[in-house]
This record gives structure tokens, C-alpha cells and sequence, in this order.
RNA sequence: GCCCACAUAGCUCAGUCGGUAGAGCACAUCCUUGGUAAGGAUGAGGUCACCGGUUCAAGUCCGGUUGUGGGCUCCA
């Protein structure tokens, strides 16, 4: 079975749904039922609102059209007929979808049941060949996806070629749930959200903030290390500040609300670019000091529609881990190769192996000369090439301020996630007039490229927490080992052997409840914990540790300098 | 922001027809001193998200607010 095929039956499943509500349902109004990537929806307008209950007989009364192998009949019709069938039934949304046809196609219709829709095809032969289909959620939607629009109801479902097809995807559903981030943040008490704070705005607990802390001091390193320099800048900034930048003119709308201090209005700024642009034009700059390289870990805020906000993957108040790396002409194409370079061993480090590019160019709203645009993207081009990386082109996708790169990562049950951005700005430098004095003694616009590679941190996080499924490699982890005493007697070798490891800078506490051992497990794999070193009286008489990791079960007894060197290679290398 | 649903103990959840609030886990105290996924007893813990309404009586019905979830839209 091929895709397009299985895209055949989704769409026709559609319909047939289509099919059933409208034998359920009196006055429904339709729009489209197109296949997606995971299944199919169809819009409706309905005087009722639809309820879980009605999916079940929604579903039933399919399987009932779907046994009776109705054929799937097309119809080919002049517009003008097109028009009066529809106008007689009151399908105001198929009208319009009508007249958004160009006249060059064709006008045909499918009927299936009682059920005739404005629709392109194809079908499959009638409603026994719809697969094994399921029913799976309700919401709102735009008609158009134009929020001034009406607000229908959209059923959305699934269907596959076969029953174990449909079983493998409700399990991924299922593996993805288990993997929520916002569940796991819970469990493992890594972070939370308050009502007092606000929405969006994430409180890191001790075990979360120490990998954020674990993760930043990573991040510091391998900029210092790959030839950046850090910097530090307010968390407001005057209004001058972004009349300048252009964000109040067409940003304001995500911006907090200002606060007036000194008869000035200050802004929490949604963004750290126009901060570094200020130290870049603290002084005069020569062709000498480029490239310049600055990474910031800054912590933005901005105002998101309630309705978007969703656990650490949309928030209110981030942290990018932003850097602008400001360059003349010559270096742009090093530059930007050496940005993916240093990405994909930051994902390497993460466990993150599949990777995929996406290069965005000019859209038709754009600022900048159109050959520093070529330019920039002939640069882009050649360093997704150069690193090996595939890539998509996603024509005229790019940001009105310049071209860009996306790289996307798979994560371990293959869902992919948007990371990595660089982006081109050819707006900002001419709106701060931005120079450097190059070898002729004349002033020059450098070219400038912002980039994160997490994107936020915030963000990154919750990503790492659903790929690991909340098992994080031993370097991330926040308790790398728990002693567990199994009496009275061993506490005093737990607390000394935890003293010993701790002075190693292992994160190792001691279960000192009087719990039984067997609890004790059960609890420790609950959190994730790693390493479980239980010590009985057996192991403080022989000076041993009988060891347990969280996937192998009990792996056998072993010296303290033997468990220390075992778990040091496992942090170095950043073993998962 | 929009549509729909939901909000009960720290967590996961029950609570029937409107009649003074329940379980398991976690927590505290005590007993138990044990060998690789839950030893036992007792106890504490609630303004049923918030504000208002209906009613003799509201966790329960109605309205509003806030928050969360599934989507839509948005993400220069």
C-alpha cells in the first residue's frame, strides 16, 4: 500500500464521515475533508455541538455505510450547476470553495450514501474499501484558518490499509503520552507552573535547574571553546531602544506593557539583538575585529496568546540561547558553515543523530538589496552541502528581514522538532547603522546573522525530557546514584561511601527510610534514578557495592574505585 | 484571542437524585531490621479554583472570572 493510496482512503473515509453526519445531524453545513499526514478531518457547521458521544455514533453509523460497499460516484458538472446545487442546499462554505476553483479545472462532484460533495478526488470504488478508521478528537476551527472567519467544528480521525497499522499509530499515541513533558515534570518534580506567577512563566524546581545548570554550563563552554564570546545585557530597555529596532512598530502587540520610571517608558524586551547592537556600536569598529561572535543566554519575554501556551514548548518567559554573529562579505560563508558545524556536534552531544535542513528564502515583502540576499543565500546553500546535511527549500519562507536556515531533530520515536535557527538580518544594521571601517578607510554595513541553536531553553528541555522518555543520560541526570542501606546497620558505610562519591562530584544521596529494599528499588526506578547501590551486610563486610542500573537490572558487585571509573567514562563520553 | 471540554487532599482519582467530603499513593509518628519493583499500625491533611446567583440546603444547578487540556489562529 502505498501513500498515495493510503491518502485515497483517507480522504475518502472523510467523506464517508461526512456521510454518517449528515445522516445524523439535521441543517449541516460542509466544508472540506482533506487527508493529513496522520489521518483526516472534516469541517463542519452545525447548530449542535458535538460531543465525544456523538463520535461513537458517528463511527457506528460509518462502519454501517462502510458495509454496505456504496459506491463513491463522480460527477462532472459546469460551474453553473455547480453553482445552483450548491446555492439549493444552502452550502454557503462549498460556494465558496467553488469560486476559489480556477476556471481552467474541472468542476466534479462525489457522491457516496445520500452524501454529494464539491470535491477534486479521487475516491476509492465504494465505502468497504475506507479501511480500518477511528474517530479520535473534536475542536474549532477557522473556516480558511482565518480567525475573522466562522468558527466550525472539526471531527478529526484516522484510517490505515489494516488493523495492526491503525494499532502501531494509537501506540505511538500512547508512547507520546507516556513521554508528555508536562507529566514527567511532575513526576520527576522538575518544574511547575502557578496561578500567582502567571501562565507561561516556568518555576524551575532543584532537579530541573540543576540540569538547566548542567545544560548551560555546557553550552558556555563549547561557545567559549568554538571561538564566541559571552556577554550579559538588561532584561529592559528603553523606548528609544526599540523605536529604533522597528519592534514597536510591528511587534508591540507580543510585547509586555511598558512601565514608566523616570518619565521614560522601558520595555521587557522580547528580544537581545538590538542589546548587542548597542555594545557593537559602543565603538568604533574595524574590518580587523571581525568576525564577531557574541552568545547571550537572555531570558526574554513575550506576550503569547493564552490559547497557545503549552507546557515549557510555548511559554511566556524564555531564555534563548542566542548569539549574533556579525561578519564582513568575505566571511559570511565560513561563517554560516562553521554555525552548522558546531550545531550538529551540540546535537550529537544530546543523543541526537537525524537531522534535517530547511532553507527558507526571499519572500516577496522583504528588505535588503537583492544581491546581499544572494549572497547570503548562496552562503547558506554551500554550508548545508559542505556539513552533509539534507535539505528542504522552502521558497519565499524566509523572514522579511533575511534568508534562513531550520534544522530539525528526530527525536527517539521520530517526531521531529524545529531547533536550530539561523537567520540573516539585513533590517537591523541599516536601522542602527551599523559600520566597520574596512581596509580602504571607509565605512561598511557587516553582515549580521542571528542564531540559537536550542532555540530556548525552555523549550530544548522539554524536548530532552520526551526523547528520553525522562531516563536522562548520566551526565544530565540530577541523582546520579541512591545508596540504599537495606538496615539500620549499613547506614553508616551508606553515608560514608556517598560522602566519597559526592567529594567525586557524583550526584549520590542516601535512602535512609525504613523501607524495605524492595520499595526502595520500586521508588528509585520511578524517578529515573541510574544507578541503584544497594548495601547489605554482606557488601559493608567485603567492602563491595552490589550495583543496579535502571535498564539492566542487577549488573553484580564491584569495588567503590570500580564504580567510580564506571560511572566517570559513562559521564564523559555522555553516554545515554 | 476563538471553539469545545475540564478544575475535589502534595499526586492520581471517586463522589448517584442538591442533604455537613472519600480512596490509593505521598507525608508524620510508632512497630518491624529486612537481600533486589510496595512489611504493618496509627495520625494529620480540604474555603471542593475564584466571585456571584437559584434554593430551607450547592462539590453537585445557573452566570461570570481565572487556570488547564484538545484544536484553530499566531510565532516580524
Amino acid at each position: 500500500m502505498n501513500d498515495i493510496d493510503l491518502q485515497t482512503i483517507r480522504h475518502s473515509a472523510a467523506h464517508l464521515m461526512a456521510a454518517a453526519v449528515q445522516q445524523l445531524f439535521v441543517g449541516v453545513k460542509f466544508d472540506i475533508g482533506p487527508a493529513t499526514e496522520d489521518g483526516f478531518y472534516y469541517d463542519f457547521d452545525l447548530e449542535h455541538r458535538l460531543t465525544p458521544e456523538d463520535l461513537r455514533k458517528i463511527e457506528k453509523t460509518m462502519r454501517q455505510l462502510a458495509r454496505k460497499k456504496l459506491p463513491f460516484e463522480c460527477h462532472e458538472l459546469t460551474r453553473a450547476e455547480a453553482e445552483n446545487i450548491l446555492k439549493e442546499q444552502g452550502q454557503s462554505y462549498k460556494l465558496e470553495r467553488l469560486n476559489d476553483i480556477p476556471d481552467a479545472e474541472k468542476i466534479t462532484f462525489y457522491s457516496c450514501s445520500k452524501f454529494t460533495d464539491l470535491c477534486r478526488g479521487p475516491h476509492v470504488a465504494h465505502t468497504g474499501q475506507t479501511g480500518v478508521f477511528k474517530l479520535l478528537s473534536v475542536a474549532g476551527s477557522y473556516f480558511k484558518g482565518d480567525e475573522h472567519n466562522a468558527m466550525l467544528q472539526r471531527i478529526y480521525g484516522t484510517a490505515f490499509a489494516d488493523e495492526s497499522q491503525l494499532q502501531a499509530y494509537l501506540e505511538r499515541l500512547k508512547e507520546a503520552k507516556k513521554r508528555d513533558h508536562r507529566k514527567l515534570g511532575k513526576e520527576l518534580d522538575l518544574f511547575s507552573f502557578s496561578d500567582n506567577v502567571g501562565p507561561g512563566l516556568v518555576l524551575w524546581h532543584p532537579n530541573g535547574a540543576f540540569m538547566r545548570h548542567t545544560i548551560e554550563s555546557f553550552w558556555r563552554n563549547e561557545h567559549y571553546r568554538n571561538g564566541y564570546e559571552l556577554m550579559y545585557t538588561p532584561h529592559v530597555g528603553r523606548s528609544t531602544l526599540w523605536q529604533t529596532s522597528g519592534h514597536l512598530d510591528f511587534y508591540a502587540e507580543s510585547m509586555y506593557a511598558p512601565m514608566e520610571i523616570d518619565k521614560a517608558d522601558y520595555y521587557v524586551k522580547p528580544m537581545n539583538c538590538p542589546f548587542h547592537i548597542e555594545i557593537y556600536k559602543s565603538n568604533l569598529r574595524s574590518y580587523r575585529e571581525l568576525p564577531l561572535r557574541w552568545a547571550e543566554l537572555g531570558t526574554v519575554y513575550r506576550y503569547e496568546k493564552s490559547g497557545v501556551l503549552h507546557g515549557l514548548f510555548r511559554v511566556r518567559g524564555f531564555t534563548q540561547d542566542d548569539a549574533h554573529i556579525i561578519c564582513t562579505p568575505e566571511q559570511i560563508e565560513s561563517e554560516i558553515a562553521e554555525v552548522l558545524r558546531f550545531s550538529l556536534s551540540i546535537w550529537q552531544a544530546f543523543g541526537f543523530k537525524d537531522i534535517k535542513a530547511y532553507l527558507a528564502t526571499r519572500p516577496d515583502k522583504a528588505v535588503g538589496e537583492p544581491e546581499r540576499w544572494e549572497k547570503a543565500l548562496g552562503a547558506l546553500r554551500q554550508a548545508v552541502d559542505k556539513v552533509g546535511l539534507n535539505y528542504e527549500t522552502d521558497v519565499g519562507g524566509g523572514a522579511f528581514y533575511g534568508p534562513k536556515i531550520d534544522l530539525k531533530i528526530k527525536d527517539a520515536i521520530g517526531r521531529e522538532w524545529q531547533t536550530t535557527t539561523i537567520q540573516f538580518d539585513f533590517n537591523l544594521p541599516e536601522r542602527f547603522d551599523m559600520t566597520f571601517v574596512g581596509a580602504d578607510g571607509r565605512k561598511h554595513r557587516p553582515y549580521m546573522v542571528h542564531r540559537a541553536l536550542f532555540g530556548s531553553l525552555e523549550r530544548f528541555f522539554g524536548i530532552l525530557v520526551e526523547h528520553y522518555a525522562g531516563s536522562f543520560p548520566l551526565w544530565l541526570a540530577p541523582e546520579q546514584a541512591r545508596i540504599m542501606p537495606i538496615t539500620e546497620h549499613q547506614h553508616a558505610f551508606a553515608h560514608k561511601l556517598c560522602a566519597e562519591l559526592n567529594a567525586r562530584e557524583l550526584r549520590v544521596k542516601v535512602d535512609a527510610r525504613a523501607a524495605s529494599i524492595g520499595a526502595k528499588i520500586k521508588d528509585a526506578r520511578h524517578e529515573r534514578i541510574p544507578y541503584m547501590l544497594i548495601i547489605g551486610e554482606r557488601e559493608v563486610e567485603n567492602q563491595q557495592i552490589s550495583v543496579r542500573n535502571r535498564r539492566e537490572g542487577q549488573i553484580g558487585e564491584m569495588s567503590l574505585s570500580a564504580l567510580y571509573e564506571k560511572m566517570r567514562l559513562e559521564v564523559e563520553h555522555k553516554l545515554c
